[in-house]
Order: structure tokens, then C-alpha cells, then sequence
DNA sequence: TAATTTGCATC
DNA sequence: ATCGGCT
DNA sequence: AGCCGATGATGCAAATTA
């Protein structure tokens, strides 16, 4: 009862080229996993190099390999120890759990949308209704004028032709024709919606970018003002994430919404949430079968976005009553919203666009964007791809200041081309943890790295974090996705405090935190750590003890060393901070590039481990 | 006040 | 965290 | 190889309900 993990990972912030770190630690966390399993053990690799030679896999045995059976050795042995119940439990729960819950693939809603089976009082997004005119768009001057009728009936056929601009070649296409609301004016959801839609039938990734593209240029075009709603919403996101602003909606509440905005029981909604599959889709059904009401508004992209902020800020304010205001926060929006509205907006709700669309895509979109709005762009003779480098940079760029405000921002007023240096590594703001990447065996890594030096050492199992030492003395303590955890460690900032060699007045160190016992000098497994108090915790009040092992330093005294090489980041780790066991300690770790050595290595760290975790 | 539901974080 | 699918 | 989405186990915290 007992699962191992081993993980390669060569070092985040990008410049580390020749750099492999082999992690390690037994992991009990993966227990179910191992059960289902036919192996008791699961044993991985991990590895990310920045860049990656090419080469074959080779099926010789591998330095895993002799360890794997090893270890299954000593497994077999923890096995008799180890209580059974827990395994019985977790077996049970995994197969009453596998109840067949509707393949909700792609697959059922693609059936669904083209089942035509809602009468079509306005047209579907799904489906694309005969055009009558094409110039209309051009009068938006006029919507405000005319009546609210008619102004919707043109939105919906020029938001068709929107669509059909907007799939066209970068190349070709043209940001006034996309549009159909007037320069300057606020952007109607339904465009972003629109885009959604399309994008939801498109699955190549080439594609996605260009039309993602395509809506940001147009947004840049007429109301740059909105560029920055437009991306959020895009990204479906609120806020950053370290500003810990949560929507605090999940689907029971967005049922009870759904429910109160359509008239009907929660138990109609969660009948219909059986047969689709999908809350969006409910949403959808359930709204075009309403008689509807006039609609005090169309909706705006800002008045999406305000009204989702609303709904997060109630988190901070009072508590009582919160989830009835969200309610009815979330009906307001659901009574305006038409077409494929209420479909995406249950799902920005749920934080789940299910789109094809994410972080990374848009990063990508956002610079070409840049590219093609930026006329006059100066871009470097000596690139070949300006589309490829935009990305590029804008990706590098947001995983060191992960802040849409900031980046949006600075893309607007300094372009792709400057955007590095006008958009840059702030302290105090997480920068994007590097994650390992899980591959098949070490054969693999060794081909790879034979001719290089490599790195590897111990990965602790615990709570990523990254904590900021501000030249002011204040401290924050970041989670792996970037989540304010400076309230939860209360003692690792008095321990990194105290530790920092005087000379230091600033820093960002990565590091892991472990579940720690100091009486017997020894690891807990994660288990223990998680059942650590999560907020506003009193040092006095803390029951489970945690152990940094720090790994990593991404800025000391006031200057970043994202752009230095590991070791000489390690070496300012080092030289930064005293070791002090059960408190701070370096992660343990050796470099070279022999295969016996790095065996050895390995089986130490799980010899550790093992008996750590077993002999308490 | 105590139990239950809901949301959300970690891995 | 793991996994599989798609391009 | 990169990206995306679907999925699991577990535990605290806040809000609701009994």
C-alpha cells in the first residue's frame, strides 16, 4: 500500500538548457492508483527539458528498471504491515463511483446541438439562418435609435456575418467588417459568445488561434478599452490568480439559479443536467423555451465581467445571505441573455468553457493580434516567423507576470516588439512555477542527456510554494497555481526569516513544503501536510510541523535571476540562507552524468523515503 | 449548536 | 495529481 | 511535443439547514 514516484525535470523559467533534475519520493497519495493497477508500485519518470534532442527510445534495461524491482521488493514486504481497510475503502469508492455518467464527450453535444429539437423562436448559434442584407452592420449609430426589435434582429444576422469574417485567414481579414456594434462602443457578449461557438465545432488548434485572433484584433480595433474583459472572459478567468478572487459558485448553486430564472424545480434541472450532460446546455434549452420578456439591455462584455466580479467580491464582504445576492446576480444576467448566451455563460460560471480554448491558445492569439494591429511594428529583420516569435514572447512573458491587466495593457501602449521590456518580473506577483512533465523511463532522459552534465535531486513530497521576501520585510507565500497561501504558514515565514543570511534584503524562493516531525527527524507523508489549517492560521494553533526544502531562488536582493543558468542560481541559494534541519533544507542533490552514480542516488532517496515514512 | 452541503484547494 | 485524445 | 479536457482522492472552510 504504498505508490513511488520518480520525476526528471529540467528547471522552469526558461534559459536552463543542459539542466535535468531527477526527483524522487514515495508517494501515498497515488495509493488507489496502484490498486487498480497490476503493478503495485507505479513508478514514473519525469522530464521537461527546454530543449529536447531527438532520439529512440531504447527498450535495454534502465537504471528505473533495476530499481523498480527492487523497490517491488521492499514493497512486498510494507505490504503485510500496512492496514487493509483503507484499501477496501478506496476500492469501493472507486467502483460505486464509476457509475456510467452519460459519455458527455464531444460527441453528445455536437448530436445535440444538431438535433433540432428546440423550436426555433430566434435562430440557433448552431445553425446559420439566410442573410438578408450585409451592409446593415454599418449603422450602428442608428441601433440606439431604433427600436429594441429590430436592433436585435439585425445584432443576430450581422453577428452571423461577424462570424463568417472572423473565420477567415489572418491575411484577409478585416476588423471593420468583423465588427457589429460602432467604434467605441461597449462590446455586445454575443460577439464573444459567437466566437466561442465557432470554435467549439473547430478542433484544430491552428485555427482556434487564428479566429481567437481575429476577435482580439477586431476588439483592439473598436474598443480597445474592452480588450482587457474580452481577454479575462476569454481565459475565463476573474481575476489573477493570486488575488484570491473566487466566483464561490459551483453547480448546486448554478442549478438553484437556473431553476429560479426559468420558473421550473431544481429537480427538472438536475433531470435534464442527467440527459445532456452539460449545465450550458440546460441553460440553453431552458431558456429559449421561456416566453421572453422584453429585455431591459443587451448584454455587454463589461457587464458580463463587472457582474462576475460582484459575485467574487461578495467572498470578501459578509458572508450571510452571499449565495442568495449571487442568485440573483446570476438570474439578472440569465433574464438578458438570448441566442447561445445563457450557454456560455452557465459554463463561465462553472469555469468550465470546455471550448478547446485555453491559457495557451490565447496567449498565442494575443500575439498575433499584436502583430497585425501593430502597423507601423518594427518587427526584428532577423526573425523569419513574427506570428511564431509574438507568441513567444507574450507566453514568456505571462509566465512571469501571470497578470492580464498588466500585459494587456503594455501591449497596447509598447507593442510585442517592446513588451519584455515594458512587461517584466514584478516581486511580490508569483511568477509561473515550471511543472514537471511525466515520461516512460529513464532510458529515454539518459539518451538524451548522455553527452551533457545533468542535475537531479530529491522531489519532496509536499505543497509546492514560491515566498516573496520584499525588501520592506513582508512576506507572501505562494501555491503552486499561483494561490495566496501566506496565511497558511505562519511559521515558514518566521523559519525563512530567520534563516536568510543577514546580507539578504529580498528574495523569491521556490521550494517544497513538507509535513515534518521534529522529535524523530523525520519526513510525514502528505497526508499529514494536508490536514494543516488553511487560513489565518496562529502559529501557536499549529499541530503538524513543515520542513522547506528549497530548491530553487528566483530573485535576490532586488534583482531577478530568471535569465541565469540552475547552477548559478543554485550557488545564490546556497550562499543565501543557513540550513537548519526540520526547518530549511536544501534539496538534496548531486550532478553528473553517470548512469551507476544516479542509480545509487536514486536508491538512496527512496531508501530514505521508505524507512522515513515506515519505521516511525 | 451540530450536522450537512457546497466550494475549492492540494496532490 | 493521472490519463488519453487531438493535431 | 504541446495543448486541452476529463477524471480521482482527500481535507479544510464557509454557508446552509436541521
Amino acid at each position: 500500500m504504498l505508490s513511488l514516484r520518480s520525476c526528471c525535470y529540467s528547471l522552469t523559467h526558461s534559459t536552463l538548457s543542459h539542466h535535468l533534475k531527477i526527483y524522487l519520493n514515495l508517494s501515498p497519495s497515488l495509493c488507489a492508483v496502484s490498486l487498480s493497477s497490476p503493478k503495485p508500485f507505479s513508478f514514473k519518470l519525469i522530464l521537461s527539458p527546454n530543449h529536447t534532442p531527438k532520439s529512440t527510445m531504447s527498450s535495454r534495461p534502465s537504471a528505473f528498471d533495476v530499481l523498480m524491482s527492487n523497490a517491488s521488493k521492499k514493497k512486498a514486504q510494507s505490504q503485510t504491515q500496512q492496514s487493509s481497510p483503507k484499501k477496501r475503502k478506496t476500492l469501493e469508492s472507486n467502483t460505486t463511483n464509476q457509475n456510467p455518467r452519460k459519455t458527455q464527450t464531444p460527441n453528445s453535444e455536437t448530436q445535440l446541438l444538431n438535433e433540432p429539437k428546440l423550436d426555433g423562436k430566434e435562430p440557433n448559434c448552431s445553425n446559420s439562418k439566410p442573410i438578408e442584407e450585409t451592409r446593415v452592420a454599418n449603422g450602428s449609430k442608428d441601433d440606439q435609435q431604433t427600436p429594441k426589435l429590430d436592433v436585435k434582429k439585425r445584432r443576430l444576422i450581422s453577428a452571423h456575418d461577424s462570424i463568417v469574417e472572423l473565420k477567415k485567414k489572418a491575411a484577409n481579414f478585416s476588423p471593420q467588417k468583423a465588427a457589429f456594434w460602432g467604434e467605441g462602443d461597449k462590446v455586445p457578449f454575443l460577439f464573444l459568445v459567437k466566437v466561442f461557438d465557432a470554435i467549439s465545432k473547430e478542433s484544430g488548434r491552428i485555427a482556434i488561434t487564428e479566429m481567437v485572433c481575429n476577435m482580439l484584433r477586431t476588439v483592439i480595433q473598436m474598443t480597445p478599452e474592452d480588450l482587457v474583459a474580452v481577454v479575462y472572459l476569454s481565459a475565463n478567468r476573474i481575476a489573477p490568480a493570486h488575488e484570491g478572487l473566487e466566483l464561490g459558485i459551483g453547480d448546486a448553486s448554478i442549478i438553484k439559479a437556473l431553476a429560479e430564472a426559468c420558473g421550473t424545480k431544481d429537480t427538472q434541472i438536475k433531470k435534464q443536467y442527467k440527459e445532456l450532460g452539460d449545465l450550458g446546455l440546460v441553460a440553453k434549452a431552458s431558456r429559449s423555451s421561456q416566453p421572453l420578456m422584453r429585455k431591459p439591455e443587451v448584454l455587454t462584455i463589461a457587464k458580463v465581467f463587472d457582474t462576475f466580479r460582484l459575485i467574487a467580491k461578495r467572498i470578501e464582504e459578509s458572508g450571510k445571505d452571499s449565495q442568495e445576492k449571487k442568485k440573483n446576480h446570476i438570474k439578472a444576467l440569465l433574464v438578458a441573455a438570448t441566442d447561445c448566451e445563457p450557454q456560455y455563460l452557465i459554463r463561465l460560471l462553472q469555469t468550465k468553457l470546455r471550448i478547446g480554448l485555453a491559457e495557451q491558445t490565447l496567449l498565442a492569439a494575443l500575439g498575433h493580434a499584436a502583430v497585425y494591429t501593430e502597423k507601423h511594428s518594427s518587427s526584428p529583420p532577423d526573425i523569419n516567423s513574427p506570428l511564431e516569435e509574438a507568441a513567444k514572447i507574450v507566453k514568456q512573458v505571462y509566465s512571469v507576470i501571470p497578470v492580464y491587466d498588466k500585459i494587456v495593457s503594455a501591449l497596447l501602449t509598447g507593442g510585442v516588439w517592446n513588451l519584455a521590456k515594458t512587461c517584466s518580473f514584478s516581486p511580490g506577483i508569483p511568477v509561473g512555477p515550471m511543472l514537471a512533465k511525466p515520461t516512460k523511463g529513464v532510458s529515454e532522459i539518459v539518451d538524451k542527456f548522455q553527452d551533457m552534465e545533468f542535475t537531479c535531486e530529491y522531489k519532496y513530497d509536499g505543497e509546492r510554494a514560491q515566498i516573496h521576501y520584499m525588501e520592506n520585510g513582508s512576506v507572501e507565500i505562494y501555491s503552486r497555481n499561483a494561490e495566496r497561501n501566506t496565511g497558511k504558514f505562519p511559521d515558514v515565514i518566521a523559519a525563512v526569516s530567520r534563516l536568510k543570511k543577514s546580507s539578504v534584503t529580498s528574495f523569491v524562493l521556490d521550494c517544497e513544503l513538507v509535513a515534518y516531525d521534529r522529535e524523530k527527524q523525520k519526513i510525514l507523508p502528505f497526508q499529514i501536510l494536508s490536514t494543516r489549517a488553511r487560513k489565518n492560521v496562529v502559529m501557536s494553533d499549529i499541530k503538524v510541523d513543515v520542513c522547506i526544502f528549497a530548491f530553487d531562488i528566483l530573485y535576490l536582493d532586488g534583482q531577478p535571476l530568471l535569465q541565469e543558468q540552475l547552477d548559478a542560481r543554485r550557488e545564490h541559494l546556497y550562499n543565501s540562507f543557513e540550513e537548519e534541519p526540520g526547518f530549511l533544507q536544501f534539496a538534496t542533490a548531486i550532478t553528473s552524468n553517470d548512469l551507476e552514480e544516479i542509480q545509487k542516488f536514486l536508491e538512496a532517496a527512496v531508501d530514505s523515503r521508505y524507512w522515513s515514512m515506515f519505521l516511525t
